[in-house]
Formats: structure tokens, C-alpha cells, sequence
DNA sequence: ATTAACAATGACAACGCTGTCAATAGAAAC
DNA sequence: GTTTCTATTGACAGCGTTGTCATTGTTAAT
């Protein structure tokens, strides 16, 4: 049933250091043990023992995945799509739920990278932006991937996953320009992360190219809450030339902005056009149905993990190859729903 | 920087295997010395090796969570409950989502128990009720806690959480009868939910106990989705006697409904009452907020981690004692929204 | 022929922890 | 006062693997 590298070593007439030589890769096994060796691993179904590996010290098969981040539907996707990836290559992962904002926060990372013996971690936005975590990883010597908004990077000699915001927002701004729209708002997420800037540039990017002046009282700063969408807007709707549109840093904003909107009784779409950006379950939940652009959260979460474990191999076989660190690109899909388009079809909500 | 259980027992003044009865909670162990080694491990932020744990092969010190459920704020609490209560105990957790309807779920679970050498299980409705599931993991000789909606069980035998959803149920259908509803309509989960038919005898009881005879055209059968509530509310609402309350079996149902009240130009809850359950995020993030029942998630799966561990501890300790396994109860509350109530205070979205 | 160099392999300790069993001390029983 | 019990603690081996260093056998260089 359970067989361990000594099986295999009697088996294969050898020391199990040999045997441990062959498993591991490592060169100096004449071609003739190694084969000897590799029959008698697959005649017993041998499979070495992880937690033993991991005893050693040196490698590791378990990633893990760092979070802050109140956004469940986001998560839920992120570590599926790492499980998924994690599963195929033969690694574990652990996760690590944990808050920013705790001061004792990287010293909680360390110890839970040394308990678990990780051999990575996936990080996560916000904590994937933050110079303090990065720095702390990085002296723990781990090898690690980030998964961050924006299409380049100061520390460029680590792998990352872009997620292109920026040109996400320009996009949604875009069409709301092209719905013939000129006065348009924005209400920012969470100052912390970077997506809020992000999509803050894309918005003044796309006003600034379609020779729209921007005005400071349309630019609000807010949580990524839906109480901080609905206080926005109320903000917005309260101003003497208030704005015909909003874009909101995401959809849980926009879903605040839009109770907001229809409390005071206006009209989604005709009277005010609403956005959202990230196509959570809520953007599709509201009524109108919103605006957003769609991340394929899964996707990237795979890439980077796949990113990950290719990064630790690499690093495992003394890397004599130049050392390209490889970066992924992805483009949010602008979403175009009833939120912001006048004249959509109906809803069909049995449909979806 | 980094402990070791040695480094404990120096400073404790103690052998290491006193530290390690102290660290897995082993009795016969003085409260004096308990205290003193407490100390030390939190002086020194020791943290136990889990390869090393794990390396002695009898035990393990990892649990598995095993989910198969779209609702993406369930799971992340559950996880997060679960994953408190074993950093509190020395655990590690490993996540595995599955598909129920997959053919080889099975054979996935059993591989996954034996690769990762789980000590236990965690498992989650609708997995919890399924007993080929369940007879799979009895057969592999696997601790497991099951958390389940009801208030009893067959296979009493096993740690098991039981949430009480028709006591709940039951509340929310008292409270639309006291509000004056007659005329009282039920949108239903996914039949495979045992949660589907608690709810619904909840429903079906309070009618009882009221003397309001049931309608079967009010009882619609659907899944624990959005579309679905929007698809059973326009049934209900195109019946010849409409509904004046109908109670959806989950907050995303409830939603849905209230979608398509909305869109026919109903206002709730003037002309449609509308209650959920669960307290998900939708249901604070529609107009109105809907009445709903609240589970404490979080604290319910640190619950269900809590027996597990302590079973399987008991398991360890030869089991002198008579195996009194031991179960838990959890009763979701009421919690009353607009979206039922005529006479409510005034919406007052930035205070919640 | 002798030596140096090197390639291939093995012996053994160590990683950090827990299980087993023995040792100690104090209490209870004789 | 001696013996027996019990509760508390410790010494030590060993889990399955890899790192270090020693050993063997072979080839090239003198």
C-alpha cells in the first residue's frame, strides 16, 4: 500500500540516496540506474512522502495564497482558479485570509510561510501593492507572484500578473461619452489600492481625449462599499449642476449609487446613466442590470499560479538559463448592460 | 527568528514532550506547567512544524474542507470560521471545491484525503446530506463533521452542526402573517438542499399553526439562484389571485423576486411583501432591504471545526471515555427589513 | 607504472516532532 | 513504615527524506 524510497531502494538494488538522487533530477546517476530506479518507483506506485520532503527544508510542494479582501465572489474565483492550477502540477495550497490593515501582519505571513513550509505565495491585490508585505516576502527569500492592476512595475524581476484597468476604465468612460454624456463623475474605491488609480486614470484619460474638461466636485473618494457608492451619489446628486453620469470604481459601488439614484427617484438610465466595473453577481442583480467590465478572475488566477510554480522550478534547477521572469497580461471586457444604454434591450432576466 | 518546540522547552524550563502534550492539548499535563510553557510559546512566537507533525504518519494535523456551493459569501465565512478555529488549535486547512453532480466526486475526495493525509473532514450542505458522499468518507476511515440544516439526524453518531431552518422559516412566515398576510406564497431552493424542504416545513407550520389554509399553486419549486426567484415571482404575480407576501428560501432568490415585482411596478412592500434568508450581502444592497434570517456563518463552521478537532483528539486519546459525540446547535434570527414591513424608519443606507 | 582527477555511489546524520516506555514524586492503602 | 498506586514528567527512538562527506572505481596525465 505504502511504499517509501527504501521499497525502492531494494528494489532497485541501490542506496536510497541514489534513488532520492534519481526522484529529485539531480545529475551524476548513470543512465542505466536511473532507469532501474524509475522501473522500481512505478512497479511500486511510489510516491515520496511530502511532509518528509518538506522536513528538509530546501523544496517544498505547497503554495500559498495571501488575501485581504472583502470582495467573496473575487476570492472564491482567485482560489479556484489557483486550486485548479496547483492540482494539475502537483502542488497544495493553503490559504491565508488576513487584514492589511493589523500592524502584526507580516510577521503573521512569515510565521505561516515557515510553518507551511510554502514554496510560494500568490498575492492578491491590495496586499500585492503593498511595498512593507513585498519587502517581507522577498527577506523570506520566497519566491512569490503578484497579481496587481496597472501593465508594468517597479520590481519587474518578479513575476507578475497586469490586470489592465486602465484601459478597462477608459473604455467604460469612452461609452459613456459616446451615449453623448459630458458631465460625468467618478467615485473612487479604497485610496489603498491601486486599482482605484488605475481607473481613475483611465477615466481622465478618456475625458481628456474627447476634450472634456474634468471638474474637481465629480471626482469623489470612497470605499469599495456599497454604502461609499450611495453616499457618493448622494453627494453628486446634491450639487447645483449635477452630473448625468457616474462611473463607479466597481459594482458594489454602483449598486450603491444606483439605491441611492432611484431612493431620490430618478430614472436609470434616462435621467442618470450608472457604471460599475469587475461584473460581480451584483452588477447583474440590480435593477437596471449594470455596466461593468468583466475580469476573468479564474483566468488570471491560474496564470499566475502556473506563473508561480514554473518560477519555483526554475529557481530548483539551479537556473544556469538566464533567469526571464515572465509577466502575463490581461484586459478587463467592457460589459455594455441597461445601466448606462438607453436604448437595450429588454430585460430578460430568465435569459442570463 | 525562527523556534523550535526545543527552544520552548529551554525557556519553559521543561522537556520537549511536556511542550507537546501542552501544544495538542494532552491532559495530565499541571496547570502550572500549562501556564509556564503557554508563556514560552507566546515569548518565543513558536509555531509547530507541520511536516514534522505530519512526518510521524499516525496523525495529521490537516483538515479538509469540501464544498460544493455557488453561494461565494457562504463559503467565504465557513472557510474563514473553519481556518480560526484551526490556526487557534495548530491546524493546517486544505480547500477543496467539488461539483456534487460530478460522477467521480467520490474517488476525488478519497485521493484528496489520502494525498494531503487529512486527519478529518469539514463538509458543508448540500454535501453534508448526500449519503453516498458521506458513506464514502465512513469507508475511509475519515473523522468528519457534518453541518447540516435540521435539528436531528440519522447517523447520529458523527460530530455534526445542526442549523435550525424551519424555526427560522417558521418566524419569518409568522412575522408576514402578523403583518396581515393571507395570502402567503414560497419560492423554493434546489431540491437536492435539505435546507429547501426545513424551510418549507417552517413555512408550511406557521400556516398551520395560523389556520391558513396553503395553496399548492403558492408553492413554487426553484434553485438558490437569482433568475430563479425572478422566474417564480413572475409565475406567482401572473396567477389569478396574486400573492400579497411571498418568502423566497434565500436572500438571492428573494432578490430575484423582487427584481421582476419591480419590474411589473409593484412597490414593496406596499403591494408585494418579500423576505429572504440568510443575510448574504444582497440582501442589504437591493431597494428595500429585504427581511431576511441570519445565520452566523463564521461562528457556525468554527464551531464544526471545534468538534471535529476535539473528536479527533478524542479518537487519539484511545477513546477511554464513552464516545459521546457531541453536537451543536444554531437557530438563524430574525432580523426584519423594510422589504416587509409597511411602517419601518426611513432607509438610512450609510448608517449600516 | 604511478598518480591525480573525476564520476558515480553509499553511509550516516539530521530535520522537528510525537509515541513508547520508564522514572519520579506524592498520595493512598496496608 | 512499607508497599502500591496514580499523576506528572522526561529520555529516547524513529517517521521518510535530503545534505554532507566518505568511498569506490575509472580514466587521464605524468
Amino acid at each position: 500500500m505504502k511504499s517509501t524510497i527504501t521499497d525502492v531502494a531494494k528494489l532497485a538494488g541501490v542506496s536510497i540516496k541514489t534513488v532520492s538522487r534519481v526522484i529529485n533530477r539531480e545529475d551524476s546517476v548513470t543512465e542505466d540506474t536511473q532507469n532501474r530506479v524509475a522501473a522500481a518507483v512505478k512497479q511500486l506506485n511510489y510516491q515520496p512522502n511530502q511532509a518528509a520532503r518538506n522536513l528538509k527544508g530546501t523544496n517544498s510542494y505547497t503554495l500559498g495564497f495571501v488575501y485581504d479582501n472583502p470582495n467573496a465572489y473575487y476570492i472564491i474565483q482567485m482560489q479556484e482558479g489557483i486550486l485548479a492550477e496547483c492540482h494539475e502540477r502537483g502542488y497544495e495550497l493553503i490559504i491565508h485570509p488576513c487584514n492589511a490593515k493589523q500592524v502584526d501582519i507580516i510577521d503573521e505571513i512569515k510565521s505561516m510561510a515557515k510553518r507551511s513550509q510554502l514554496a510560494g505565495l500568490v498575492i492578491s491585490p491590495p496586499l500585492s501593492e503593498t511595498p512593507e508585505v513585498l519587502a517581507a516576502i522577498e527577506e523570506l527569500n520566497l519566491s512569490y507572484v503578484r497579481i496587481i492592476p496597472g501593465s508594468h512595475d517597479s520590481v519587474e524581476s518578479t513575476p507578475c500578473v497586469f490586470v489592465h484597468d486602465q484601459d478597462a476604465a477608459y473604455k467604460i468612460t469612452e461609452h459613456l461619452i459616446q451615449q453623448g454624456h459630458t458631465d460625468i463623475a467618478f467615485i473612487g474605491g479604497d485610496k489603498e489600492h491601486r486599482s482605484t488609480d488605475e481607473r481613475l486614470n483611465g477615466y481622465m484619460a478618456a475625458l481628456k481625449a474627447y476634450q472634456i474638461t474634468f471638474k474637481t466636485d465629480y471626482i469623489i473618494d470612497g470605499q469599495y462599499t456599497f454604502d461609499s457608492g450611495a453616499t457618493g451619489a448622494k453627494t453628486l446628486l446634491s450639487l447645483e449642476q449635477t452630473p448625468t453620469a457616474i462611473f463607479c470604481c466597481n459594482d458594489e459601488i454602483a449598486a450603491g449609487a444606483l439605491f441611492a439614484a432611484r431612493l431620490s427617484g430618478l430614472q436609470i438610465p434616462q435621467q442618470l446613466a450608472i457604471a460599475g466595473f469587475e461584473d460581480s453577481p451584483f452588477s447583474r442583480q440590480t435593477l437596471p442590470q449594470l455596466t461593468t467590465a468583466a475580469q476573468p478572475t479564474n483566468m488570471i488566477a491560474r496564470k499566475a499560479a502556473g506563473l508561480l510554480i514554473s518560477h519555483i522550478a526554475a529557481k530548483r534547477s539551479k537556473a544556469k538559463t538566464t533567469q526571464t521572469t515572465v509577466h502575463q497580461h490581461f484586459e478587463p471586457q467592457l460589459l455594455i448592460r441597461e445601466s448606462t444604454q438607453l436604448n437595450s434591450q429588454s430585460v430578460k432576466s430568465s435569459e442570463n
